[in-house]
RNA sequence: UGAGUCGGCCAGGCGGUCGCGUCGGGCGGGUCAUCAGACCCGACCCGCCGAGGAACGUCCGGGCUCCGUAGGGCAGGGUGGUGGGUAACACCCACCCGGGGUGACCCGCGGGACAGUGCCACAGAAAGCAGACCGCCGGGCCUGGGCAACCAGACCCGGUAAGGGUGAAACGGUGGUGCAAGAGACCACCAGCGCAUCGGGUGACCGGUGCGGCUAGGUAAACCCCACCUGGAGCAAGGCCAGACAGGGAGCGUUUGAGGGCUGCCCGCCCGAGCUCCCGGGUAGGCCGCUGGAGGCGUGCGGCAACGCACGUCGUAGAUGGAUGGCCGCCACCGGUGCGCAAGCACCGGGACAGAACCCGGCGUAUCGGCCGACUCAUCCG
C-alpha cells in the first residue's frame, strides 16, 4: 500500500495538480502529474467519482489503483503532485489491465520536455 | 418419502508476500526542568485490534448538543381494536374481531357513515331513495274468431318488487297465510339492528334471555368528526486553538424598542443595541466532541410471550481526499463439459447484496447459496 508520506490530503494539492499538472490519458485512467520544486517526497492522490460506481466498487478500485502506484513512486521526481482519477471504464477491471492503463498514462504526462 | 408453514443461525477457510489505520511499548529527536521527570513529534522496530446482516434507504422512535425558560390557544403534523413490554416508537408480544387455508398458520391503512357535505364508473328500467324494461293482475276501448260464455292481439289508465335480466352492491332469507296479482300486509324459524337484563373477562369482546319496529348500501388512503401525542434544529450539533483581511455606502432603531427567542398566526413571558441590504476583500487549517453502550455471552428466577431481575464473565473499528486492502497459492462448496461400468479423475467457470463516519432501538428494501430446530397435511410400513 501507499507509505503515509506519498499520500495527498490536501485540497490545494488537488487543484494545482488537476489544473495545472501535465495530463496523460488511458481508457480507465487519467493521470495528472505537476512538477513541483520543492524537495518533499512526491504525493499521489485519487479521485473516483460516483460515475464509477457504488461505494463499494470506488472502494475497490481506488485500492487497486493506491496498490500499483507505491511501487511506481520511487521513479516519480521528488515534489511531484500526481493526481490519478479513474473513469467509468475502471470499474471492475482487474490490477493487471489497470496497471497497463496507468504506465501509458504515467508515461505521456511524465514525458520531459515535450511542453507545448 | 413427498408437499408445505414458522423460527433461528452463517455470510467460505488456511497460508505466503507487499502494505494501511487507531492504540500500547521500544528506539530516535525536540521543548521545558537543578534533578526526578512531563509534554510534543517521527517516514524506524515490535505487539494488539481493525466493516455489515443489512454498515444501505434515511421512513419512525430515543440518547446527546445548542437555541435564556420551552407557557397558553389556533393552525399544521402524527397515531388509531384491547391489554402488556420498552428509554421511546408507527416497533415487539399476547389476545379480540373480520377474511383466507383440510391444516401448521397467514393477511388486515382494524375509531366514527343516525353531525354534516361529497362521490359511486360500466352495465342496468332504476344506485340512496328510490325504481315498472320484460313479466303478472284489474279496468276501459278497438280489431279478429265464436250463436254465446269466452279466447287471442294492439293501444290507454292503474296495481304489483314474487319471477326474468344487469351489476361489486337492487332495501333481508326459507316456508306458509293472504290477495285480482302481490308485498313483513300478517305468522313461524333464521340472519341483522336497537333497547333492557343476566353471566364470563382487567379489557377489546364473547355467551344467554326478553322486548321492539320489521330493514336502515358502500366509501373516511374524500373533506370531515372524536380521542391521544407533538417546541425547533441537528455531530457541517456544539466547543476550543491557530491564522487571514480593508474597508466603503444606504436604510431602520436605542425605552415611543430595530431585531431576535430556528415551520406559520395570535397572546403571554423574555433578551435586547444593534440589525438588514449592496459593492469590495479574506479564510475554508488543527484539536475536542469520538466511542463503555437502553452493550455481548452464560446460568438461575418471574412471565403464555415480548421482556424484566439477580449473579458471573468478556473488552469489541474510530478513518477525515477518508484505514480495515492489493497480488498469488492450496483446500473445501456449487455448476458445466470430457473420460470411466463405477468409486472417481481432468479442465473450465462461479461465490450474491453490499463499505462504518456521533451512538443506540425498530421498520423497509437488496441478497449467490448453505445449515439447524419446531410443527402441519398426504402416503407407506409397524
Amino acid at each position: 500500500m501507499l507509505p503515509a508520506r506519498h499520500r495527498m490530503r490536501r485540497r490545494a494539492d488537488f487543484t494545482t495538480s488537476v489544473q495545472s499538472g501535465r495530463r496523460g490519458s488511458a481508457r480507465r485512467v487519467v493521470v495528472h502529474v505537476a512538477v513541483g520544486a520543492s524537495a518533499e517526497p512526491c504525493t499521489v492522490g485519487f479521485v473516483v467519482s460516483r460515475a464509477v460506481g457504488g461505494a463499494v466498487d470506488r472502494n475497490l478500485v481506488k485500492r487497486r489503483l493506491r496498490g500499483l502506484m507505491a511501487s511506481r513512486v520511487v521513479a516519480l521526481p521528488d515534489g511531484a503532485r500526481i493526481v490519478v482519477r479513474a473513469l467509468p471504464a475502471a470499474a471492475g477491471a482487474k490490477a493487471d489491465v489497470l496497471a497497463r492503463d496507468l504506465d501509458q498514462a504515467l508515461r505521456v504526462a511524465t514525458r520531459v520536455g515535450t511542453t507545448r
